[in-house]
DNA sequence: TCCTTTGTGATACGAACGTATCACTATGCT
DNA sequence: AGCATAGTGATACGTTCGTATCACAAAGGA
């Protein structure tokens, strides 16, 4: 049993390669010749771990999906301990974690969005594949419960806490498309709290 | 001076048929074939009309984004027509009109979206073109003028307009990775201005 | 040492696509 | 009738890209 290879570490470089890509140039962008390059590995390499396209974009797929909830929960416990308590406080380092306030942010926003509008017009062939927009469901379970634990009733903090993510979903956007928008992000997420999570 | 066509026609023919495309495919199905067929002309009138693929494309991002914007005014001024001073019906009124609830609408969105994420790619070659950009900031402009008229200080209207057309946006978004939430729309509208549109 | 795994390189083929060219037809004003 | 405009069809060339194949090199444990 000579000369093992540890095929866990390459397949995650290569697919760390595949991310950079998209995040410049978006999923167009990503072929077998621009990955391999941004991995520093020969083509071959590529086609030699992962069959065919498909199977390097899927798998970075998973990848970047499942990086993206390890990030979140990691946000999530962070605030919980440093604020026992405020759903508030919580929220707001959930989203703030999200927001592509800075460059490897960016980076992640714009693949994420990269494979969540494939995956909208059909692009992902077979599988059903609804990684990306999971995603977006996962941070609404998140703020739903903390919603919940201010007292709120359930079916009103389920349609907040869609709004919450779905106006932190649409800055994300124009942070995107504005990179100067950065620096207001904590400013516009301190108001978007106050305007929906007052009780009256 | 013989058989005079009309240009202007053939090209929204033809400019129409793209939009199809996109919105069915998004922009890597806008092929000169598929756009061909769709209009059910040949491919090579297409090519006749507007010489390279580039210029069909810079073709129609400016057909949507000028029937994007008529598409809003219009709307504004139904809504200011049917209740004349009441500048919350007028938002609500231009963002339901923006949202994909129908088949049209989603189209809509969809070839926005796609115009949008290529232009943050870099896609767009030479030109700046920030056409599908600047629809998110004329609604911006809008939304935050109607809640001046509410006596909100004007810098205040600004986050909060921001805050809403991002909502509205990502609940766009969300609309488009699941059909269903088509008939809560105006529902999740009605909370989202309950709650930024509340003076304290 | 030898054999298996690991990795490389060259190369080829086909498909999709953008683009260009040429020759040809049809139409309808003047 | 004649001619400029409008439109067609075939075809061909070059790229880029995905994919497959073949032979070969390297490396390290048994």
């Amino acid at each position: 049993m000579p000369r093992l290879a540890d095929h866990d570490h390459r397949r995650r470089q290569i697919t760390d390669a595949a991310r950079r890509v998209v995040a410049r140039g978006g999923l167009p962008a990503a072929t077998f010749q621009s990955i391999a390059a941004e991995a520093d590995l020969s083509v071959r390499l590529v086609q030699y771990y992962f069959g065919t396209k498909d199977d390097v974009l899927r798998a970075t797929r998973q990848a970047v999906a499942a990086d993206a909830a390890l990030h979140i929960a990691s946000a999530v416990s962070e605030a919980a301990d440093a604020d026992a308590a405020d759903p508030r406080e919580v929220i707001r380092a959930i989203l703030l974690e999200v927001l592509p306030v800075d460059a490897a942010r960016r980076d992640d926003s714009m693949v994420l969005n990269a494979f969540f509008f494939d995956e909208i017009t059909g692009g992902a062939s077979d599988a059903p594949s609804r990684d990306a927009a999971g995603a977006a469901n996962y941070l609404e379970t998140l703020v739903r419960d903390r919603i919940v634990l201010t007292g709120t009733d359930r079916r009103t903090a389920e349609i907040d806490a869609r709004l919450i993510v779905a106006a932190a979903s649409g800055l994300a956007q124009a942070m995107l498309a504005d990179r100067e928008l950065a620096p207001q992000a904590g400013e516009l997420l301190d108001r978007l709290l106050d305007r929906m999570l007052t009780h009256r």
